[in-house]
DNA sequence: GAAACACTGGACAGCTCTGTCCAGTGCTTT
DNA sequence: AAAGCACTGGACAGAGCTGTCCAGTGTTTC
C-alpha cells in the first residue's frame, strides 16, 4: 500500500532545480495509481494535480492533453506485465508443477506483475477498441507462452492449449474476484490448483519452495 | 445482438395509453444495455433519453434520480445471474463431467446467464464498496454451489474447493479476455477443459449432448 | 546583473451532465 | 364536455472537467 513517491519525496533522487515541483514521471506515477484504483474515467487532470499539490497548468507542460497521458499509461502496461509473465512461463523448471509455480509468482509478487494494473487496462479495453486491440495482443502472447510451457513437458497439442487457457484465465478470474484471502489461505489451495492445472501432484519440496518465495515477497502474511 | 425492445416496439404488448412514450421498464432495459456496453459511467440520463427519443424529464417521472436507476440495475443483477448459476450447479447429473457441462451452459446461453452484465457489475464493484459487497456475496454463493457439486461426486473437501474455484475463475477469466472464438472453436476445447476441471475425460455422448445444446441455443455458429 | 530557461498559478471559456420547474398534451373518467 | 390523470418537452441553474492564456517565479547561463 505504499503510495508512489513524488520525485521530491524520494531521498535517493537529487533535488529538483529551478521552479520545479513535479516531474513528468510524477504525473505518470500518480496517474497509474489512480488508474489502478478508480479506472480510466477517474484519471482526471484536476484530481492528479490536487493529489500532488500543484496546479493543472503544470500538467499541460508535460503532456499535450489528457489523451497523451492515457497513451503513456497504456505504453507502460505494454512494456511491463506481458513481458514478466512470458519470462516466468519460459523460466527453466524440472517438472510441469514447478513451471506452474514459476507462473504463480506473477500472482503473488506485485513487483513482477501488477495485476491491479492489468485489470484497470482490461476495464478500459471494454470501452475502447484501440485499447482492446493492444490488450488482445498481450493476452495472445501470454497464452502462447503458457501453451509452450505445457508443450515443453510433452502434453499433447490440444491439451496444452486447453491447460494454458485454464491456468491463465483462472488466475485472471481469481484476481478479478479479488477475494480477501490471506497468504496462508491462498497457499493452502496451491496443491489443489496444481493438480487441476497439470493433472499431477506437486512434490512437497516444490510446494515448500513456492511458499518460501511467497512469504519472502509479501512480508510473511496478510492479504495476498 | 438484438437491441432491447421498447415497450411500444413489442407487438406482444398492448399499446401504451395516454400521452405515454416509454415505460419504467424501457428505461431499465436501455440502461442495462448501456451498462453492459460502456460500464456504469456510461449510464447517463441524457444518453438513454436520446436512444429512446424522449426527453430527460420523462426519466425523473419514473426514477428519483440517477442513483435510483443504478440501484435498480444492481437489484436486477442480484436476482438473475447468481440464481441461474447456482441452479445449473445443482442440476442433476450422472457424472462430474456432465455436471460441469450443465455449468458450461451458463457461458453459452446468454438467456440463462448474462456474462456481459456480470462483467459490468464487476467493473462497477471496483469503484464502489457497496457494489463490491453485493458482488462478493454473489461470488461466494456461486463458489459454494460449485464446491457442493464436486462434493456430490466424492471429491475430497480441499480438492472440491480448489476445483470449484478453478472452474469458476477460469470461466470468469475466459469471458473477461473475451476472445472472438466461434462456437466451433470453443466447442473443440471443451474436452480439454473437462479433463483439467475434473481429472476425468468426458464420454463422447456427454460432449455431443453439450455441443447439441450449444448449437441449438446460439443459432448454430458464429462467435459465442 | 540581465537575459534566457523551465516551469507554475490563477483566471477564463466551453462543454457535458444532473436535477428542477412548469406549461403543455392526449387519453380517461364522470 | 369538463376535469383529472399520467406523463412529456423545453428552459434553466449549477457543478465538474478540459484546455488555453498569460503573467509570474526561481535558477542557470552569459
Amino acid at each position: 500500500m505504499s503510495e508512489p513517491l513524488l520525485h521530491r519525496d524520494d531521498p535517493a533522487k537529487g533535488p529538483l532545480v529551478g521552479n520545479i515541483k513535479v516531474t513528468r514521471q510524477d504525473w505518470l506515477n500518480a496517474a497509474l495509481s489512480v488508474l489502478k484504483q478508480g479506472g480510466v474515467e477517474a484519471v482526471k487532470v484536476a484530481e492528479l494535480a490536487g493529489q500532488m499539490g500543484v496546479s493543472r497548468s503544470s500538467f499541460y507542460w508535460y503532456f499535450k492533453n489528457r489523451t497523451d497521458l492515457l497513451n503513456a499509461l497504456l505504453e507502460h502496461w505494454e512494456r511491463t506485465n506481458t513481458a514478466a509473465m512470458v519470462a516466468q512461463a519460459n523460466a527453466p523448471a524440472d517438472t510441469i508443477t514447478e513451471a506452474c509455480c514459476n507462473v504463480f509468482r506473477c500472482n503473488i509478487n506485485t513487483a513482477l506483475f501488477d495485476n491491479r494494473l492489468d485489470f484497470a487496462i482490461r476495464d478500459w479495453a471494454r470501452r475502447s477498441d484501440r485499447v482492446n486491440a493492444v490488450l488482445k495482443a498481450g493476452d495472445d502472447a501470454r497464452i502462447a507462452a503458457l501453451t509452450h510451457m505445457f508443450l515443453r513437458f510433452d502434453y499433447p497439442e490440444l491439451e496444452a492449449k486447453a491447460r494454458a487457457r485454464v491456468i491463465y484465465y483462472m488466475q485472471l478470474g481469481y484476481d478479478d474476484a479479488n477475494l480477501g484471502e490471506t497468504l496462508d489461505e491462498r497457499l493452502a489451495m496451491v496443491p489443489g490448483y496444481l493438480v487441476a492445472y497439470t493433472g499431477h501432484a506437486a512434490s512437497d519440496a516444490e510446494i515448500e519452495a513456492f511458499a518460501a518465495y511467497a512469504r519472502n515477497v509479501t512480508g510473511h502474511t496478510g492479504p495476498a
